[in-house]
DNA sequence: TTGCGTGCAAAGGTTTTGCATGGCA
DNA sequence: TGCCATGCAAAACCTTTGCACGCAA
């Protein structure tokens, strides 16, 4: 009988799919993607990685938290960004450019306030991994 | 040569397809729904009216600023509110509950004060239509 | 009469799932 | 050997689109 909390790692294989993905990831920090993008990619490089492979290699990197998925308002496919340097992105917000697409980590003092303060008057615990604050940002003002 | 910003206004019908879909809101204001959930719901009560109409119908709610539609991480489809007396939601954050669904308006100084510092620290202008904060509401932390 | 809204049918895109196979530890 | 990851194929969903018809103004 075995859980989710089970106490024993679920052991993981080291293989070429997830190196590729991986090293499709590092190669985008910071850059939104789908998960159409990383397959398309990786066929334009001649690696066939399987559409569904894909699909269980960025859920699983996300639900380690080592990636960020959200969705835009416009589109029907999940967006991904992974961000080299925070691999904690479950524990702040982000804000994004609906321009450009950069994703901004807000890590500062005034948005753990904000945080406080929403869950002081509306009583609501913000689940930072799953919202996204959306705007514009200064440099595709001028646009 | 017409325009989409032409002066004369587009002429709309009263149809019983659209009024069966305001009703569905009005019944339903303050709670999260899809456009499957206004199907099914109509389907239900022996209102054969077809998901095409009904994903018109929102989608022109949505353009007049009538209805709120946003996507959630973990749906494919793209959830919507209605709030009574609140037809001006593209001027204020809202926070929702993934738990209960219920979307809370953040009516409040010190969300302004907030979308002020993420402009003046990160440079970014809130959207506020098209923002959404997630978390957990009081009532259901219990459950 | 005019033109918008609807129903119908079909297509397109995204994501998931079951199963057999292959490969890493 | 044991088990996880992958590839393959199919299905499930969500959403959009084209077209002809009907109905309100």
């Amino acid at each position: 009988m075995s859980k989710d909390g089970d106490v024993t790692m679920k052991q993981e294989y080291k293989t070429k799919a997830r190196g590729l993905i991986i090293d499709y990831l590092q190669q985008n920090a910071g850059v939104r993607f789908t998960a159409r993008d990383v397959f398309e990619q990786l066929k334009a490089v001649g690696e066939n990685i399987d559409r569904a492979t894909v699909y269980r290699n960025l859920e699983k990197l996300c639900t380690e938290g080592k990636l960020l998925r959200y969705r835009e308002n416009d589109s029907q496919a999940a967006c991904y960004q992974y961000s080299e340097g925070h691999e904690q992105c479950d524990r702040h917000l982000h804000a994004q450019c609906l321009s450009c697409g950069r994703v901004f980590h807000l890590e500062n003092e005034f948005v753990e306030e904000f945080e406080k303060k929403i869950q002081a008057t509306y009583g609501i615990g913000v689940d930072c991994s799953k919202t996204m604050i959306v705007g514009r940002c200064d440099d595709c003002k001028t646009e």
